[in-house]
DNA sequence: GCTAGTAGGTAGCCAGGCTAGTATCCAGGC
DNA sequence: GCCTGGATACTAGCCTGGCTACCTACTAGC
């Protein structure tokens, strides 16, 4: 009763074939996303906001409550609470901006990065390592399919023109 | 401030392509899924459960509350509300087994159906032609690389070695 | 130095999870 | 035939984490 659905508009083996892998593949990143969050006693938006941070901070920028929600897709006003969760916690530090002082500036702990690294590093090799043993010349297939699969969704707004006629 | 995150273990830039590749992919499922969600008037996890019910129906098997449950990864008691909900909006029936009459099986009602198509149908035909549009030589190669990425996601624990070392 | 706009926080509400406990029912041992 | 154990779903009540509405502090434009 967990077995795939077969009813892809598939004509060819094949292309049912990628269709059931992306399926299985947004599962499993699903679950995955569900066990990590459950390991560090957080749940998976807090999870989300702290992976955030961190990257904003890789790149050498300063994240800021508003620019956690918009990415979130929830309001300041939650941010606000889940930024709380995450001072209590330990992970997160806030810091009013030097010159702007209504902003304010969100900063990864030295204990989130490590943990965060402990946890997910092992699974970014591994996933690099997924990546390169792709043949050198399906690579540019694979990630041409993958943003066109983007793309759409970025576009799909989930109503069928039919309905408005 | 909502760019991409660079981070990866990527010697190569066609790997790292890929794996930024998977990234927007993962959000832009996500995103989808909340939007097509909102314009059906019901929060994801319903959805995701219509979605399940009718993908076994599909099938020719019958749902039953605690697939369901095991398929979301929620509780039975959760998943009597779930129903409760769409009960209640139309969209799914329950009655009881013919034989076994603890059991309970859960149709989706023709205006599910109806509305799912309507709304999924364009998005998976169109999914379906992205698919078509990798070279035939390559296709082995997009199944096999996401394949894999589920079997690492599905055995990820999310704890690295050295912690417990 | 007002006033409009912006960033973030507070208060209080509600949806949707959870655990614990209950009712009903099937299957197996006697 | 009739208990008993396990399965299946539902009920009651709690808690987390969203939301809206409103408020405060601050900057910038005139």
């Amino acid at each position: 009763m967990t077995e795939p659905a077969h009813f892809w508009y598939a004509d060819d083996p094949s292309v049912a074939e990628i269709l059931e892998a992306v399926r299985r593949f947004r599962r499993a990143d699903e679950d995955m996303r569900r066990r990590i969050s459950a390991g560090m006693r957080m749940n998976v938006t807090d999870m989300s906001a702290l992976q955030y941070v961190i990257a904003v901070e890789q790149r050498g920028g300063h994240a800021h409550p508003g620019d956690i929600a918009g990415h979130l897709g929830i309001s300041t006003a939650s941010t606000t609470k889940l930024l709380d969760r995450l001072s209590a916690s330990g992970h997160l530090t806030r810091t009013t901006h030097p010159t702007d002082r209504r902003s304010v500036v969100v900063a990864a702990t030295p204990h989130a990065h490590t943990e965060l690294r402990e946890r997910l590093g092992r699974m970014h090799e591994a996933m690099a390592a997924i990546a390169r043993a792709v043949p050198p010349q399906a690579r540019g297939d694979v990630s041409a399919f993958l943003d066109a699969m983007s793309d759409h969704l970025d576009s799909e707004r989930g109503v069928a023109p039919l309905t408005s006629a």
